[in-house]
Parts: structure tokens; C-alpha cells; sequence
DNA sequence: TGTATTTTTTTTGTCGACAAGATGCCGACG
DNA sequence: CGTCGGCATCTTGTCGACAAAAAAAATACA
């Protein structure tokens, strides 16, 4: 089978490999390409990536830091399984982090923060204009990110972002289901969001943001409801 | 030199390297033994410990990926700086983390929580009773860690124990000026804090746990302004 | 035929060694 | 006398190989 990550002895740059390891795992991770459970092997990596096995280590030892993998002791390391047991918790501390992020980015943001945002509303609103599911949720993180980043709370943003790619993964487990009837009032509640920033106004922004969250958790807890009997395995 | 960690070629079980290297470099960063922009060397410390590089990599990885080193590429990994321009967003973080572990642990703790909660707060009246600074530093974090184990929220959990060992760090460094008459007053709002708790008392938990991170965001911003001229360099 | 035990195989954790990149030193030149 | 370029040294990043541990397979025995 030919894939675009190619076999051939590719040169790379001193310290890259590690890089494209992780991005290529990252990535697969958070796309359900690799699902939840999944071994990973590391020759078959290092075959793939014509590299040794020593970078792949190292990307799996910083993706097990992230929680996106689990390494059992001298056995393979597999995916991180989604915790559907405890979403509450996700739910709590993801609404939390929509809050506080948007708050302090209304309080902090300087000159080029808000041109930033907003280009990635323009990006969510294209990929909602293109009805492209899979768009939407990545542009979506990026766009609560980057108001993360005008907030300049770097723990807040570690932990935000970390909560916005499970939910990323979890959105896509749910994909099937997606309803795009409700992404439009998601970009005006951008829209809202983005306005309230500008003004400084940190009640509004604090508001708009807990209700944003939200109407996610709700839609999260819809799929959810909608389609256990697909989660419950036999 | 005479060490604890000698470097006899001992015998060790597979997979116990990496946490062992973890854990000493962990514990002397934390301790300011090894102080902020020290650089670690790999193979000093592979001869140190007797061991190979790898297993010193992988740990330093895993401390890169929590914060508390820093690699420049192709050139040595240091430990990481404290950020003292914007202690204010660690100020934040940690005021909203000490909130909402204990709202959590007043909702959610079981039976058993409450026995090791008190545990932890009995470690650290021992320790004001022997006005060991250090050891009141420790157990405080512990016992505060308990507490938000006892909220059930791993994100949270995470969040606040990198907190926690950030403010290690900033107090170890204002160690010198470490006021001990405070302490009392911390174990009355530790017994307060668990009373809340123990009677599910969220409200109370909230305001309680506010005044308490207050206290302290408070004791060392007096720590800072008194010792500044130290923190400056010539 | 089913179970327990031994053997084989597969995969991980660790090691020693080599190559790339960077820092510091030394000499040459303006 | 100060600055620039080349050389030596040191550290890191990567590699291939070996050993330990677990899983899988094969065999012996009841």
C-alpha cells in the first residue's frame, strides 16, 4: 500500500525527526485515525519513517506526558482511551477554561490579538460555509486558542488546549451524528464573543463564553445520548 | 565527594532507571538544588548514576514536557527560569485552582478522602510544630493535592499539583525571609478549609478556599517586595 | 481432549558508538 | 588593538545491536 509517509531514505535536518514523529502521531491520534486502544509499534514507525527507533521513543515519551498515549511497562503502548465515564469532569473544567480564557483576553489582549481571532472566525466561518464537519471542530479550537493566547495565562493555556484536542477527538468519535444546524448560531456567538473582547467588556465576555460552552457540552451530551448503543461495546 | 547517589555499579530492574533519574532531577529542581538556568549534563549523570544516556534522555523529556526544564536544541537543556515579569498569571491560575479543587472535593470526596485529607494536615501541623519551613512547604502542597484528588478532576488535578510545585520552587527561593509566624494561622484555615468539606458546605469550601490562596499570593508578593533587590542583577 | 509447562518469538528497555552541530580558542588580518 | 575566520573540543541527536520481559506457540502429561 502507498502511503505519503514514504519508506525511502529521506536526509532530515538534526532534530527534526523527533518533530515529525509527533506531529504525524498527534495528528493521527486526534483524528481517530488511530483509534482509542490502539497499539503502536515502533519498529513498524521506524520502518515507515526510515529513521531509528530512538526518535520514536522520544515523540511517544512526550505524547504519554500529554496523556494521548498510555505506556504499559514493557508492553506496547497504545492510544489513551476517551474516559466517557467521567465527561463530567471534562465537561466542568473545559467550561471553566472557556470562561477564564475569554475573560482574560477581553481584560489583556493587545493590538494584533484581535485581528488574529478574528481571522480565525473568518476560517471557521469557511469551513461552516463549506459545511466541512471536520473543518469546523479544528477551526473552532484554533479560534478559542488563539483568544487563550490573548489572555496570556500560559497554565491556561496548556490546559485549555489540552481539553480542546480531547474534544476534539471526542466530537470526531461522534461525527456520524454531527448536526450542522447548529454551527451557524456557534459563529454568532464568535461573532458575539469576538465583540465583546474588543470592548473590554469582561461580563459579557464571561457570559457569552459560559454559554458558548455550554451549548457544546449540550450537543457533546446530545451525541452522546443519541448514540450509546454504538459506545457500549458487546 | 561522598554521595548519596553513588555511582557503584549497582543492579537495577528493567524500567526503573528512567524513574529513578526522573525523581532526583525532579526532587533537586524542586529543591533548588539545582537552581533555575543550571545546566544538566548527560553524561555526568550517566556516570553519576551508573547508566546509560537513554534512560537520562527520556527523563529529561518527560521534564521538558511538564515545564520544569528547558532543551535548547543541539545545545544543552537547562532548568527552567521562573518567570517573575508575570507571576501575576501564576498568582491567577493557582488562586482559581485552590477554589475549585476544594468546591470539588466538598461536592464530590468519599469515605475515605476525609481520613487522608486530615492525615496530610496533621503532616503539616507537625511540621509547624518543628518550624521546619521546608517540610511545612511540602506538606502544604500535599496536602492541598489530596484535597483536589479528593474533587475527582484529573484536569484540574494535573493543573494544580504543576501549580503547587511552581510555588515550591518561588518559595524555596524566598526561603531565607520565610516568615513563621504565619503558619499558625494557615493550620486554623486548614482545619476551617476541612470542615467545609466535610460537611459538603460548597459555599463555605469557595470562600474559605479564596481567603486561603489569598493568604498566601499575598505572603509572597510581601516575600518579593521586601527581597527584590536580590532578584535583580547587576 | 484439556491443562500445565517449556520453548519460541516478539517487543521493549538499555547500551556503547558515531556523526552533526555548537562553543570556545587561537592565529591572521585590517 | 580589535575583529574575523579556521581549528579543536565538547555536547547532543541518532543509530544499530544486545538483553530482559512478556506474549504466543508448541509440547508433554493426565
Amino acid at each position: 500500500m502507498k502511503d505519503k509517509t514514504d519508506g525511502a531514505p529521506v536526509e532530515r535536518r538534526r532534530g527534526e525527526g523527533v518533530k515529525l514523529v509527533y506531529d504525524i502521531l498527534r495528528d493521527e491520534i486526534l483524528d481517530l485515525v488511530l483509534p482509542p486502544g490502539s497499539p503502536i509499534d515502533e519498529i513498524q514507525l521506524a520502518e515507515r519513517l526510515s529513521m531509528s527507533r530512538t526518535p520514536i521513543r522520544e515523540a511517544l515519551v512526550r505524547l504519554a506526558g500529554e496523556g494521548l498515549v498510555t505506556t504499559l511497562p514493557n508492553r506496547s503502548t497504545v492510544v489513551s482511551n476517551v474516559d466517557f465515564l467521567n465527561l463530567h469532569t471534562f465537561f466542568d473544567a473545559m467550561t471553566l477554561m472557556y470562561r477564564v480564557t475569554t475573560r482574560l483576553a477581553a481584560e489583556h489582549h493587545r493590538p494584533g490579538d484581535l485581528a488574529a481571532i478574528r481571522a480565525r472566525q473568518a476560517d471557521f466561518a469557511a469551513a461552516v460555509a463549506a459545511e466541512d464537519a471536520l473543518a469546523m471542530i479544528a477551526t473552532n479550537r484554533d479560534f478559542h486558542a488563539t483568544i487563550a493566547e490573548a489572555g496570556r495565562n500560559p497554565y491556561y493555556l496548556a490546559l485549555f488546549c489540552r481539553l480542546l484536542d480531547e474534544g476534539r477527538r471526542i466530537l470526531r468519535i461522534y461525527y456520524s451524528s454531527f448536526d450542522d444546524r447548529l454551527p451557524a448560531r456557534y459563529a454568532d456567538e464568535h461573532d458575539a464573543i469576538i465583540e465583546a473582547i474588543a470592548t473590554r467588556d469582561v461580563a459579557a465576555a464571561d457570559r457569552l463564553a459560559t454559554a458558548h460552552a455550554d451549548q457544546i457540552v449540550h450537543q457533546i451530551q446530545q451525541m452522546i445520548a443519541r448514540d450509546r448503543r454504538q459506545t457500549v461495546p458487546l
